[in-house]
DNA sequence: TATGGACCCTGTAGCAACTACAGGGTCAAG
DNA sequence: CTTGACCCTGTAGTTGCTACAGGGTCCATA
């Protein structure tokens, strides 16, 4: 039951690399831990909580900032919770954003594919779909 | 009626800055061109075309790898065409992979805002849901 | 003819958010 | 006392650009 972990044991708790925890400490992300004797990082219970509060946001798509943002708020605790909210929307709209972006481009991706006759390269509509569209000729030479 | 672009004539014919058409001769996706005497970069109309068809690609979210494969293969206008149909497919896939990912965080996104009771952050759900579970006791201390 | 401004050149550094080394130190088991 | 798993720092790479800094070129206008 030892509430001490190493950075090791830290990353395996919040599937982590060790190297993206060492990144989170360098930008100020995640406080830096005690060292041991032996300059091991010595991470406590609310490192834990810290990290695994900053990969849920991240898994929800928070950018680093917001995350940051988000991880000052949650610790002014008598303040009103408006500027989280803000955060969370601003967010959702980005994501419903890129959802449109996405089926928009996947409806294009689908005609080309289903248009393509399996022939030779001179002939497919994949290739012709993503060519400079053909010039009607201007004069004869 | 000139056939020869200046890099910035070019961007603007193909909306693409122009350190992005240096960036894509650098790397090799789009050949260097002929020079003039003061060292200028001249482009003709077949680079007009082949950043046309990368820009074209890109917006359509191919990678740079992606394209340039299809580049080689819209060259080869003998063979088949079930690599470039390959490509396509693969990247449709990936497409409707990244709108199922965003459409069920979407959804957690939405959860999480309906449920901002807009009171104090200590009592905000937003948070609430981007904490770690909290621990029932273990035993008294 | 000078000069101003728009354009062009190279080279390098920065962005997000990690990831992957290289070259070492620490620690527990056998 | 050695092996192997782990840890340390520091730096460079990834993708796809974008943004300078510090110059050179070109052309029209005064």
């Amino acid at each position: 039951m030892s509430d001490i972990l190493a950075i090791g044991e830290l990353g395996r708790a919040t599937d982590t690399k060790v190297e993206t925890i060492r990144y989170y400490e360098r930008i100020g992300l995640l406080a830096a831990p005690l060292r041991t004797s032996g300059n091991y990082r010595a991470y406590d219970r609310a490192h834990l909580n810290r990290l695994s509060f900053i990969r849920r946001s991240r898994d929800l798509g928070f950018s680093l900032e917001q995350v940051r943002a988000l991880l000052d708020l949650a610790d002014q605790k008598d303040r009103p919770c408006e500027a989280v909210d803000e955060i969370a929307r601003v967010h959702l709209a980005e994501v419903e954003r890129k959802i449109a972006d996405l089926a928009a481009l996947r409806e294009e991706l689908r005609d080309m594919v289903r248009q393509c006759g399996h022939g030779a390269v001179r002939d497919c509509r994949i290739i012709e779909a993503l060519s400079p569209p053909v010039e009607t000729a201007t004069s004869p030479d």
